[in-house]
DNA sequence: CGCTATTTGTCCGTATGTATT
DNA sequence: AAATACATACGGACAAATAGC
C-alpha cells in the first residue's frame, strides 16, 4: 500500500513470499502483517487493506490471506468485521479478582459505566458435583442464573450463577426487578460474601457466546469458575463466567 | 464408524443437515458431535471418525468437516493429530497461583513430575514501561531468560522472565546449570521471593508458541503477567508465562 | 531401512450468501 | 438499490506426518 495505488501487475518488491519451502505462506503473510502493526504502519484502530487488496499484493487466493487474518484475530491483534473490513485492535479492561469482588465495583474502579442483564433463570436439580460444591444433597433444586455484564453498555462477561434454591428461592423475582446480584443477594439476607476460589482456563467460544459477547469465534473466551461464601463460611454460590479476552484481562493480587 | 461400514449411497437417517437456513454447516456438524461427545457415543481418549468418513455420512465437503473440528479443538473439546487422526479430549493440570507460586511444588503436588528446560538467556535494555515495573531507570540493563516448564515431560508453559541485570547477573550462568529459577534465585541471595499480582488473559498461541508447547493453533494460551518481590518488597523479577490451556488451569485461592 | 497407505494440512479456484455502506 | 467486503461451501490437487509392512 502506502502510496501508488494501482500496477497490480507490477512484481511489488518486498511482498513476495517464499514458495515450496516449509513455511506455509499465510504465516508468511501473518507475520509480516504483524511486523506492519508493531512498527506502526498500521495503526490500532486503523483500517487493514481488504481481503481482495492483500490477495492480490501477496500474489495469493484470496483464502490463504483470510487464514493469516484469522490468525491475528484469535491472538488479538486485529479485528475483522463482515461487510466492513479488518481494523487493528485496541484497548483492554483490568478486572480484578479478590475476596469482594463485585461487578459494578470493579468495572466503576475502570471509569466504566457497569450494566448487567438478565438472560435466563430456571430451576435444576443438582447433580453430583454441583452439590458437594454448593454443600446441599444431590437432586435438591438449584436456582440457575444466566447473566451478561456490561462495560460502557458494550458486552465483557457471560456468568451462570448457581444458588441453593432453598435459600435463594426469592432471587428470581428479585433480580428480574434489579439485574445486580449483589443487591438480590442482600435482599436475601447476605449483605456480604466472599470469593474463596477461583479457577481459570480459556478456550474459544461456543456459537452463542461469541454471539451474545459480540466477539469473534476465534477470539478465546477466559473462563473462571469462582466460589463465593457468606460470613460464616456457607457457600453461597458457585459461578462459571466466560469472559471475553482482549475485552477484559483478569487481575489477581496476593 | 460403529457397524455397517459400507453402504455409501444410504440416506442415513439422522445425519442429514438443514441446508439453505441460517445456520452453517458447519456448525451443525459441530453441534452434533459434541452431543455425540456429552452422551458418551464417542469417549474420552476415543478415536473419532476421520474427515473423509465425516463428510461422507454427513455429506458435505471435506472442508466443512474441517471448519466443524478446528471449532471442537479450539473449545477444547477434541485433539487433532496430522497424519493420525482426531480424538475425544481428557484431563488438565491444576495450576495454583498463590503469593507463594514455585513451579516445581505445584507440579508435583499434582502427581506429576516437573522439568524444565532453559530456552534462550539474553540481555536488553529496560524500555519505559519494564523499567517502571522493575523499580529501576531506563536503559538499564535487563536479563531475559526464556523457559519452558514441563509436568511429565510435556510442556506445559513457557515463561519470560525479566530480571535486573545489575542484581541478577550471575543467574546467566546458573541456570544454565540448573533450570530452576528458584534455585538460581536463591543462589543470588534471594532465599524467598513472592508473588504480588498477577494479570491474566488468553490469547491464540503464535506459531512458535503452538509449536514450543506441542499444542493445537486453535488452542488458546492463558498469558499470566506477574510481578515478584523480595521480603523487602523489592522487585525481583517480571515474568510473562504463556500456560497451554487445556493442559493447564489456574487455580486462585483467597 | 524404505515403501506405501492413511490421515490431516495447505493452497487454489469458483460460486453463492449475508452484512454494511 | 447497488457496490463492497466478509462468510460459507464445494471440488480438486498436492504436501506432510504417521503407522504398518
Amino acid at each position: 500500500m502506502s502510496g501508488s495505488g494501482q500496477g497490480e501487475d507490477a512484481p511489488q518488491p518486498g511482498l513476495t513470499l517464499a514458495r515450496g519451502q516449509g513455511i506455509a505462506l499465510w504465516r508468511q503473510i501473518s507475520q509480516r502483517l504483524e511486523r506492519d502493526i508493531a512498527t506502526g504502519a498500521h495503526k490500532p484502530g486503523g483500517r487493514l487493506p481488504t481481503e481482495a487488496e492483500l490477495a492480490s499484493e501477496y500474489r495469493v487466493n484470496r483464502h490463504t490471506v483470510r487464514r493469516a487474518m484469522e490468525e491475528l484475530e484469535g491472538r488479538g491483534l486485529v479485528r475483522i468485521e463482515q461487510g466492513r473490513g479488518s481494523f487493528v485492535a485496541e484497548d483492554v479492561v483490568d478486572y480484578r479478582l479478590g475476596p469482594r469482588t463485585r461487578f459494578s465495583e470493579n468495572i466503576r474502579r475502570q471509569n466504566r459505566e457497569p450494566g448487567g442483564r438478565v438472560l435466563r433463570i430456571v430451576e435444576i436439580a443438582a447433580e453430583t458435583g454441583l452439590a458437594e460444591q454448593l454443600g446441599i444433597r444431590r437432586g435438591r433444586p438449584v436456582l440457575v442464573v444466566e447473566r451478561m455484564g456490561l462495560a460502557d453498555g458494550r458486552p465483557l462477561v457471560l456468568g451462570t450463577h448457581h444458588f441453593p434454591a432453598s435459600r435463594f428461592g426469592r432471587m428470581a423475582e428479585l433480580l428480574r426487578a434489579n439485574p445486580s446480584i449483589t443487591a438480590a443477594l442482600a435482599a436475601c439476607g447476605v449483605p456480604d460474601y466472599r470469593r474463596r476460589v477461583t479457577r481459570i482456563t480459556a478456550r474459544l467460544p461456543t456459537p452463542e457466546e461469541a454471539d451474545l459477547l459480540q466477539q469473534s469465534r476465534n477470539r478465546p473466551v477466559l473462563v473462571a469458575e469462582a466460589v463465593n461464601t457468606d460470613p460464616e463460611g456457607e457457600v453461597v454460590d458457585v459461578t462459571f463466567s466466560r469472559y471475553a479476552a482482549g475485552r477484559a484481562q483478569l487481575v489477581v493480587e496476593s
